[in-house]
DNA sequence: TCGGGGTTTCGGCGCCGGCCGAACCGTCGG
DNA sequence: CCGACGGTTCGGCCGGCGCCGAAACCCCGA
């Protein structure tokens, strides 16, 4: 008798148009924030914020504040499962191309931008994976510059003259952390912030790899910054996007 | 959009308590009648046949009429897997063993009784098993006879004398059915019924094979019908049920 | 042909739950 | 420090839906 309580309560969270779409939308595997799926589902924030807090309740969400936003998730791979299952097996529906389409974002701005102070897009995100992959960058659980990354990044901001304990690497009293991770709202994967972020962001574009694409926040990569950023992190396309 | 739509109906379906009741008890592959998933599921008749009205517009259920009875299962092998799935997803529940025992059933009337004008039961049951497994007759895709099935209903209906037109096998004009396949209340699988159903039971009973239990419909083989029936089908240990 | 039991339809009641506007809060950006 | 903005909370409205009793329907069984 229990059983099927629990079974009619878990089917209850997708038993609403607005839950179901918010579910299918977020079956890319990727984060959205409140507002987004607000927007997306055509409903007032309010009615979105209600709607998260059961999905997340009821464990077909988890949740990741970061700062004023909410980004919100599928808990888990089995869910996931279950919930393709259940869009599969009923009358076979033309599948017109779900996921972000529908909340256009600028060709630019997925490209390259900068998010406070710091780059994201495919950029940032490429950035911080060949970080990563080069060791100056350790992604468990949080994130945290390496040696070499302390190195690599006094280095940078200094190429002249010895280093000085007034780098990046150098023991600041600030309570911002010196990097840390920051979920990016095109690629949904989370890129380089904090300190090391902003001050590799600035850098680049005060160095000139980087301009401005108008007023906006995104960013191209000029000649010379490919060139840089070859030589420091290895070929990438996001480096030589059009 | 419509997707969403279409997954949020499916899921309101078993998002009633009421009708999860009715899905699970249903996962035992059998079929129930309205009133007997009324009973279970303690609600009105009348609260039970709008949902199965529901189930059965949405697919999940199918149902078969059978007199003045209405008798429902789950649609198909796929449907059911996806409510084990959803029911097994759920926060792992202690299982209390579910199933028909709650509908108690006379034991005497299990075992073997007629229904209309056959016979049916565990007793019912057994005995079609024991000619589709003798090759007399096919379940496929409803209950027909085979030629060796009708020659065999013949011979035992006309055990002295040349078979004659006037026998079961014969072309007879009814519209009634030669075989065809009865849906079975405690057992929950299909035995023969139709003409040839009839002839047997009819048979069964004037020949001492059977006799019936005080004024019910329940029937008992006796010693004699054991014999006749090892004989007939092979040994079965419904012929020798106490 | 009649009685009885399983099932269905019809109204009506009551509650649950989705929706929004408005006010509030915390964070970010200048 | 202040304005802007995303998100949240709080009431209140309203539609949908589950529930039942009563009456009708249908078919079996005698």
């Amino acid at each position: 008798m229990t059983e099927s309580r629990a079974l009619s309560r878990f089917a209850a969270l997708l038993a609403d148009e607005t839950r179901a779409t918010i579910c299918l939308a977020l079956l890319d595997g990727r984060a959205w924030t409140a507002g987004e799926l607000a927007t997306h589902a055509g409903v007032a924030p309010a009615t979105a914020t209600g709607h998260l807090h059961k999905l997340v309740a009821g464990g077909i969400l988890t949740e990741q504040r970061q700062g004023r936003h909410r980004y919100v998730r599928l808990s888990g791979a089995p869910i996931a499962q279950l919930i393709e299952d259940l869009a599969g097996h009923i009358p076979a529906t033309p599948t017109p191309a779900r996921g972000l389409r529908a909340v256009t974002a600028s060709a630019a701005l997925a490209r390259g931008r900068t998010c406070y102070d710091h780059l994201a897009g495919r950029l940032g995100v490429a950035i911080t994976d060949a970080m990563d992959h080069k060791g100056l960058l350790s992604r468990d659980p949080g994130f945290t510059l390496t040696d070499p990354g302390r190195t690599w990044l006094t280095a940078l901001t200094t190429p002249t003259g010895p280093t000085t304990p007034t780098g990046p690497g150098a023991p600041t009293r600030s309570r911002r952390p010196l990097a840390r991770g920051c979920l990016d709202w095109t690629e949904r994967r989370e890129h380089l912030a904090g300190i090391a972020g902003a001050t590799l962001c600035t850098h680049a574009l005060t160095s000139g790899w980087l301009t401005r694409i108008g007023s906006g926040r995104a960013v191209r990569v000029t000649p010379a910054g490919t060139a840089a950023l070859t030589d420091l992190l290895g070929p990438h396309s996001a480096w030589t996007e059009p």
